[in-house]
DNA sequence: TTGTACGCGTTATCAT
DNA sequence: ATGATAACGCGTACAA
């Protein structure tokens, strides 16, 4: 308590350099309607006086923080990390600041998220949660607060959208697997609560299959390198191979880790395929075959885009980054 | 521009439900004195016009932002999202919200971030930057904005301080390796510009050597997994066995699979050492000897830390991380 | 070029 | 229990 308390004011600055905190005011915002004697003095007295201006009392009084909401789910996977680095940079560069959101892959979460991102007087926010719908974003449309949302196809008079296209490639993915002479039965790792994104894959991965007429299987994971891998181990006891789609490379790797630990061979037993690769998909041995974003870009152009849109010139609300599938050494084909 | 204009505020509530603001703000901090009904009236008002109060001007009128500034560098590592990752965690459990200020491994970049720090009005900030001198954080100690500084042995009266204790186990690790019966001469992975952590690591690393009169080498690199791999498979065809110590796991992932992409054998003819290591050390094949701070942890402790310095009862200013030595597949010993 | 005074949206003090 | 009103620190018409 009582932290901040011997903050130097504009006033202070005022009295101490003898002008109006007017003239004070038009220093620090580098007008040039300021005689070039009174700035040098104003700017001695503001070295002197160690006075910084307070970005709160600067954002009140001109309706404009310089910050950007992130909203994020909380997990700690790279490919999050990959994104919010990439808003950073071009946030830095253009001058703002990042202010963190972050909700627990529930849909209340990310409401809650959404009204503190409101109550913040941000200037603009960036979403990345599966579970908003688009009402949810019709609320922040409401409050005419900019906002991008990523992976999630929403509409507004404020708001632009960035799309992930998985399911195209997969379902080529897929079927060239199978035209290619691959003979080993697909099973899609299902994990609880995992998102909109993991769903869709997982619904394309079902409709892929009955309308070749193949078999497939689905098994339940958790989200849990250790996890994973203990049940595999135990799996790959009587099961000695298989194709496994996971939804990111920890998992993934696990799964091969697995079974290269039993004693099979990766891809000629077990073949294993990342949707959300990273660049750990080409460090792990085998390598990921995987589908790869570069999640640095999409954080990029979101904040790009969100830029854009804060200053109304976003042209193309909507912008879609379509997955491109690597072929590693994880699968055969 | 011109963004959040239609923001409903304090006053509407008032003219609305008939109550003057100092009741409506009684009933949005929920203070005790006011009664039943009007609360209900007001609480419905509130609703119904969908009013969220201003965190902005709240803040400047009651000199608590409830935001705490983060200071880190922008270097995409897994290490630093997973301390973000637990700062983030105590912070939201304890009402509080992260605003991010990244720094390019340069001095000026980590003294412009404490600027912002100060300008931003944040309630505590927590630092971690290896460029940060005792005199920059005096400059943050005059402000009393309290706060914690992650690897940096510094104090004030505001100031606390988590440490991180490498070179006690390097040291020992080192010594260990020979006595055990180790034969490869050691390298160690210099990095330019990582940061006085690596730099203290180094130094231990060449006195320990000194003082126990054995060889040792020291090799300029890249801080990227491609550049380090691609240099490393050129260096393995002409030498055939080491001893390497590399700063992070991708680092040493790229060394290890250099080798074993020549057809060297890990840890037989290379042996491989990770001083921060993460979870990919035990994900990547052979899993990484590694020096471990759970940095999840020391997120969480700088948080926890830097509360209690808000509310004056932190006792004990400085907290130590002692990594741990675990041997895994990539050395011998 | 410089200064006065009001507004930004709250909280808090003091009356009532 | 409720209501005026002065802060909080700054920007900015409008005047001078």
């Amino acid at each position: 308590m009582e932290n901040l308390k011997n903050r130097v004011t504009i006033y202070q600055v005022s009295k101490a350099s003898g002008y109006s905190i007017a003239t004070v005011s038009r220093v620090i915002s580098k007008k040039s309607n300021v005689a070039e004697e009174t700035r040098l003095k104003v700017e001695e007295t503001i070295k002197r006086l160690g006075y910084k201006p307070s970005a709160l009392a600067q954002a009140l009084a001109t309706n404009k923080s310089t910050n950007i909401g992130v909203v994020i789910p909380n997990a700690n996977y790279v490919y999050i990390a990959n994104m919010l680095n990439g808003i950073n940079e071009v946030a830095n560069k253009k001058g703002f600041v990042l202010t963190l959101f972050t909700t627990a892959h529930s849909r209340d979460e990310a409401l809650l998220a959404i009204e503190k991102v409101i109550t913040t007087h941000v200037d603009g926010a960036i979403i990345f949660d599966d579970e908003l719908d688009e009402e949810d974003v019709a609320k922040i449309n409401s409050y005419s607060v900019p906002t991008i949302v990523v992976n999630s196809n929403v509409s507004g008079e404020r708001v632009g959208s960035i799309i992930f296209s998985y399911r195209n490639v997969l379902e080529k993915t897929i079927k060239n697997y199978y035209e290619q002479g691959g003979k080993r039965e697909m099973t899609f790792i299902h994990v609880h609560d995992s998102g909109r994104l993991l769903t869709k894959c997982e619904k394309k991965f079902v409709e892929t299959h009955k309308e070749i007429g193949r078999p497939y299987h689905i098994i339940n994971c958790d989200d849990s390198y250790t996890r994973t891998y203990n049940d595999f181990v135990e799996h790959f006891k009587t099961n000695k191979n298989g194709y496994f789609i996971a939804y990111r490379d920890s998992i993934a790797a696990a799964i091969e880790n697995a079974a290269t630990d039993v004693g099979l061979k990766v891809p000629q037993d077990v073949e294993v395929l990342s949707l959300v690769g990273t660049k750990y998909a080409h460090i792990v041995r085998p390598t990921l075959s995987s589908m790869q974003i570069d999640m640095q870009e999409v954080g990029k152009r979101s904040m790009y885009m969100l830029i854009d849109l804060i200053n109304e010139s976003l042209e193309n609300k909507s912008y879609k980054f379509e997955a491109q599938f690597v072929k590693r050494n994880s699968t055969e084909y």
